[in-house]
DNA sequence: CGCCGCACGGAAAACGTTTTAAATTCTGTG
DNA sequence: CACAGAATTTAAAACGTTTTCCGTGCGGCG
C-alpha cells in the first residue's frame, strides 16, 4: 500500500494540443497498476493474469486508449508505416488510386499507415528508395512498373529492406512480387481477335524497358505463330505515349496500305483513342476492325460495350500486396510470397 | 575539459534496425559540444554563436544527419503529417492522384509527409476525421467533395482543427478551401452550346447534396434565362452514376420526341459516356449536337478532340490547398485562406 | 574590487512507450 | 513453518528530441 511521495498536483498543463488523452500511466493510476504491468496486459504478455488483464483491457477500451505511435515507433524502431512508390505515370485512371484502395484494405485491421512518397524525378525512384531505407521511414515498401533489373529492388535486397513489387524482375534472389500474367493476356487478346477472323493484329507495347514489355510480346507472338496471321508492331508507340499520339498514329496507319484490323490495347487509354483513330477514319468497332482491351476500371466497359475486354483487377492486385508485405515484414521466406493474378475472361465484381 | 565519467565502450549493440543512424549525440561527440547545443544550431537559435552554428551544420551535412521523426514527434506532439481524405468516387481518372501530386509538390520542401486516409464506409467520412483529431494522427487535413453543412467540417471547426476543404460550404464561419468555379464553367459551358446554335442544353449534375451541385445549376440556368433557350435536367442521373447508365440514358432520350442537342458534361467520364450513347443513335458529335466538357486529364482533348473542353488544373488545386494548410497550421488568420479557381479556357500546360 | 548584464553554452527533465532486471507474492512441499 | 520455485508484478533505464533552467566567462561600470 504504498503511497506516491510526489506532492504534484501542480499539473503543468502539459501539451495543449493533446491535453487529456490517456496514456498508460492513465490506465495505471485507475488500476492501481504500474506503467509496465498494463503495457504487458495490452500486449497480451503472457506473465500477466487473465484477471488483471481482462480488467486493463476493459479499462483502455472504457476511456479510449490508444497507444502514442511516436513514442512505439521511437521506443521499438519499428515505423508502422508503409510507404508507396508513385509514379506520375500511373495517374491517369486510378491506378494508384485503386491499388491504394486494395492496399489501405489489407492494412485496415493492423497498426499500418499508408504513406505516399510520389516521384518527381524523370527516372526511376531510387533515391526516393535510399532515403526511406537510410532514414528508417517506413517499414515496408510498395511500388510498381519493374524493369528486369530495376535499381530499385537490387537496393532493397541489399539492405534486405522488406517491399512487395507489382511486377517482376529477373533477379536471380527471389523477392516478393504481385503480378499479372500479361503473357497470357497477350495471348488470350490476340487469339480473340484471330477467332473473330480477322487478318491482321497488333498490339501497342509497354516501353521497352519495363519488364512486362517482354512478357506482352512474348504471348503476341506465341498467339500470332500458333495462327500463321499476319501481325506488325508499331516501333515508334508504347503505352506511355499520349493519348493523341496514338490516335493519330493509328489513324494514320489505316489509311496506308494493308493496315492492321485487330488491336490488342493492354490500357483502356489505348483502346479508346485507337477507337478515336479508327472512326476518324471512318471505320467502326466491331466491322471493319476489333480489338480486345485489359480493362483495370470500369470505364471502358460502360462506355464503350462493343470493346472486348480482359479485366485487371488493381484492387485485388493491392490487397494481395499488403498481405504479402506483412508477410515479408513478419519474416516469412520470401519463396512463398509471388503471387501471378490470371486474366480474369468474366465480369469484374465490384 | 571535463572527460566523461561512465565507464561505457561495451556498446549494447542497441535496435539492429537502426545500427549507426547519426544522432544529436553523433554530432555532440564530434564537435565536443553539448546535445542541446547542437539541437539549438540546428535549429538556428538565436543564442548560438554563428561559428559553431556553422560547425554544426557542416557537420551534420558530413555525416548526413536527419532528425528522428518519432523523437521530434514525441516530444512536441506534432505529427509532421498532412492527411488526405480519399473518397471511393474519386478513383477513377486520377482525381486522387492528381491532386496528391500537387500536394506532395508543395510539402516537397517542408518536414510534412502525406499520409493517405482511405474511407470505406459508405456515408461521409466523418469518422476517420474523429480519430484522426482524437488521437493526434496529422497536423492537417485534407479533402474534397464538400456539402454546405458538411459534418467533417463541422467537427474540424469545432476543435479548431487546421484543414483546408477541395470545395465549399455554408457554414457562417468562414474556413480554408480551394474550389473550382464550377458556376462559371456551367455558365461558360452553356453559353458555348448556345452559341454553336444549339436548341436544347441539358446538363449533368453532381449529387444534390455536394455544395458545388448548386454552383453549377445555377450557372447553367443563368446562361439558359439569358438565352431564353429551351434546357432539361435529368433527375434520374447525376455526375456519379456509372457510365453506362449515362450512356443509356443518353440514349434512350435522345430516340424520344424534343431532345436536347447541346450537353453540359462536368466530367470527362460523363462525356464520354455521352458520346457513345449518341453515337448509338446514329447521331455524330458537332454535327447533330455538340459537347462542353470539363477536362481534368489531357484524357479527352487528346482522345476525342472534337469535343470542347474547359480544364480544371486538379494538381494546381492541390499545390494550392498544400499551401493553404501550411499557412493554416503556422496560425494565419483563415479570411486570407480561401481560393477560387477560374476555369481555364486556354490548354493545360502540363 | 565588487557587481551587473550579456553572450554563449550545458545539465537535466520530459514526451509515452518497451524492456531488462529485480522484487514481491503465491504455491506447494519437506 | 520455512523455503524453493513458480507466478506475478514492479522500478528504472532507454529510445532521440526539445525545452527549461542554470552556469560559465567576460567586459564594463560604480
Amino acid at each position: 500500500m504504498s503511497r506516491i511521495e510526489k506532492p504534484a498536483d501542480s499539473e503543468p498543463a502539459r501539451n495543449p494540443s493533446r491535453a487529456g488523452k490517456p496514456t498508460l500511466k492513465t490506465i495505471a493510476e485507475m488500476t492501481g497498476l504500474a506503467i509496465t504491468t498494463v503495457s504487458r496486459a495490452l500486449g497480451n504478455a503472457p506473465q500477466i493474469s487473465e484477471n488483471t488483464r481482462r480488467r486493463v483491457h476493459e479499462v483502455a477500451a472504457e476511456i479510449g486508449y490508444l497507444p502514442d505511435r511516436a513514442a512505439q515507433r521511437l521506443k521499438t524502431g519499428r515505423t508502422n508505416v508503409i510507404s508507396v512508390l508513385l509514379d506520375p505515370h500511373e495517374e491517369i485512371l486510378g491506378f494508384g488510386t485503386s491499388i491504394m484502395h486494395g492496399l489501405a484494405r489489407a492494412l485496415q485491421t493492423t497498426p499500418y499507415h499508408l504513406i505516399v512518397t510520389p516521384n518527381f524525378l524523370d527516372g526511376s525512384n531510387v533515391d526516393a528508395v535510399n532515403y526511406i531505407i537510410r532514414n528508417g521511414m517506413a517499414d515496408g515498401l510498395i511500388f510498381s512498373r519493374t524493369e528486369p533489373f530495376d535499381p530499385r529492388v537490387r537496393l532493397l535486397l541489399e539492405n534486405g529492406f522488406p517491399f512487395v513489387t507489382h511486377g517482376r524482375t529477373e533477379f536471380s534472389t527471389p523477392h516478393a512480387f504481385v503480378d499479372y500474367d500479361n503473357y497470357a493476356f497477350a495471348y488470350e487478346a490476340t487469339k480473340r481477335l484471330i477467332v473473330k477472323g480477322r487478318r491482321k493484329v497488333t498490339i501497342i507495347l509497354p516501353p521497352k524497358r519495363l519488364t512486362f514489355h517482354q512478357h506482352m510480346l512474348h504471348g503476341f507472338m506465341t498467339a500470332v505463330r500458333e495462327a500463321g496471321i499476319a501481325y506488325e508492331i508499331p516501333d515508334t508507340l508504347d503505352l506511355d505515349s499520349p493519348a493523341d499520339m496514338i490516335r493519330d498514329y493509328v489513324r494514320r496507319r489505316s489509311g496506308e496500305p494493308d493496315p492492321p484490323d485487330g488491336f490488342a490495347c493492354p490500357g483502356e487509354v489505348s483502346a479508346l483513342a485507337t477507337i478515336t483513330g479508327m472512326s476518324d477514319q471512318g471505320l467502326t468497332l466491331g466491322a471493319e476492325y476489333d480489338i480486345v482491351a485489359k480493362q483495370t476500371s470500369l470505364l471502358l466497359s460502360q462506355i464503350q460495350p462493343k470493346v472486348e475486354t480482359i479485366y485487371e483487377d488493381l484492387k485485388a492486385a493491392g490487397e494481395a500486396m499488403g498481405q504479402l508485405l506483412l508477410q515479408r515484414i513478419a519474416g516469412e521466406p520470401v519463396e512463398d510470397l509471388t503471387i501471378l493474378q490470371s486474366p480474369q475472361f468474366g465480369f469484374p465484381t465490384p
